[in-house]
DNA sequence: TAGGCCATCTGGTCCT
DNA sequence: AGGACCAGATGGCCTA
């Protein structure tokens, strides 16, 4: 028996939702009809569609009904009932699809905006994508850090800068930011080609590179730390991209790539960005742990000294997890 | 194999 | 009526 596999949009095969499918026989979108429709991705096909089908077999028997209801329809009290015509299911169906299809455009979009965000965070990597939740994380960090940054005189070289940003943050993209921090300042160091695109060999605005260098490290290729994108500093402090309006830059989907230092007029107050508070949520007690940052803080500043003894041991790269490195080898 | 992440479908709700 | 938005459900893919 051939099962008809789910097949995501762009793989080369059309998505058939079950719906479409419903249109048919109520066998599988390829015809094969001895599989059953719990094969046949049962997300999909929900409750409802399921009793449509349903409905669609009792048609008949339904019009007989509908027959037999009409003489007793002038003696039943209550809202007349609305009947499943033919008509009627062909009128939901094509909305339904058409719903659908908007609500993948929608989620498109969605997508689009995340890549947009993912693409000037200042960790940037081609080759370990951050996930849709860790985007939002690490965005909402970044601006915190930026903003204390501007308001506290925090050097983005810091040690604080540095825990502001990986707050909150999974171990593994924790690891990125770090990793990407290494890199960006270090560029004489060695990076796939893929991952070098985000890097710009501009100083940070507050002047030299970013601290954590690690002179003769062999870093790994976590991705990229984009110091450009610290430009917002500069222009909010009165440098030469002050005055660009925000819609000089875009924003929503179609979004022009970043390719520059999008720094609109902001405001930053401690109004618009609030104090941390604790939160059930935040940070999530599984993935954060200021240990955590300590050990990656140690990682990057210590440029790996590999002679050091003492507490800090543990905290070696060689006791990353391996997950974290040999997963962005893989493409 | 379990868990995380993701895309999609779907029905409900609100708004125009 | 129809569109936007949302959350729940589900299954596929990938990794440890």
């Amino acid at each position: 028996m051939m099962i008809k596999p789910y097949v995501r949009q762009g793989e080369g095969e059309e998505v058939v939702s079950p719906l479409q499918w419903m249109d048919g026989d109520m066998s599988s979108p390829d015809g094969d009809a001895s599989v059953s429709s719990r094969h046949y991705r049962s997300g999909g096909l929900s409750q409802q569609a399921r009793e449509m089908g349903s409905e669609d077999a009792e048609e008949d028997e339904e019009d007989v009904e509908e027959a037999q209801e009409d003489e007793n329809e002038s003696k039943r009290r209550g809202p007349k009932k609305k009947r499943m015509t033919k008509a009627r299911q062909e009128r939901f169906r094509a909305r339904r699809v058409k719903a659908n299809a908007r609500e993948r455009s929608r989620m498109h979009g969605l997508n689009d905006a995340l890549e947009n965000l993912r693409s000037i965070m200042p960790c940037h990597s081609k080759t370990q994508k951050l996930s849709k939740i860790e985007t939002l994380r690490l965005a909402r960090n970044y601006i915190c850090a930026l903003s204390e940054a501007l308001e506290g005189g925090l050097s983005t070289e810091s040690r604080a800068f540095m825990e502001t940003l990986c707050k909150g943050l999974s171990q593994p993209t924790t690891n990125l930011v770090a990793g990407c921090v290494q890199l960006g300042a270090a560029p004489g160091a060695v990076m796939r080609p893929e991952d070098r695109h985000g890097v710009r060999p501009l100083p940070t605005p507050l002047g030299g590179m970013v601290s954590y260098t690690s002179p003769g490290l062999p870093s790994p290729p976590y991705g990229t730390f984009d110091s450009a994108h610290l430009l917002h500093l500069r222009a909010m402090k009165g440098g030469p991209y002050e005055n660009h309006s925000p819609n000089e830059y875009g924003g929503g989907v179609g979004t022009p790539p970043y390719d520059g230092p999008p720094t609109p007029p902001l405001s930053i107050s401690s109004n618009l960005v609030p104090k941390q508070e604790p939160s059930p949520h935040y940070p999530p007690p599984h993935h954060y742990s200021p240990s955590h940052v300590d050990q990656v803080l140690y990682q990057t500043q210590t440029s790996y000294d590999t002679h050091s003894e003492g507490p800090y041991d543990s905290y070696h790269p060689a006791h990353i997890p391996s997950r974290q490195i040999t997963s962005v080898y893989r493409d």
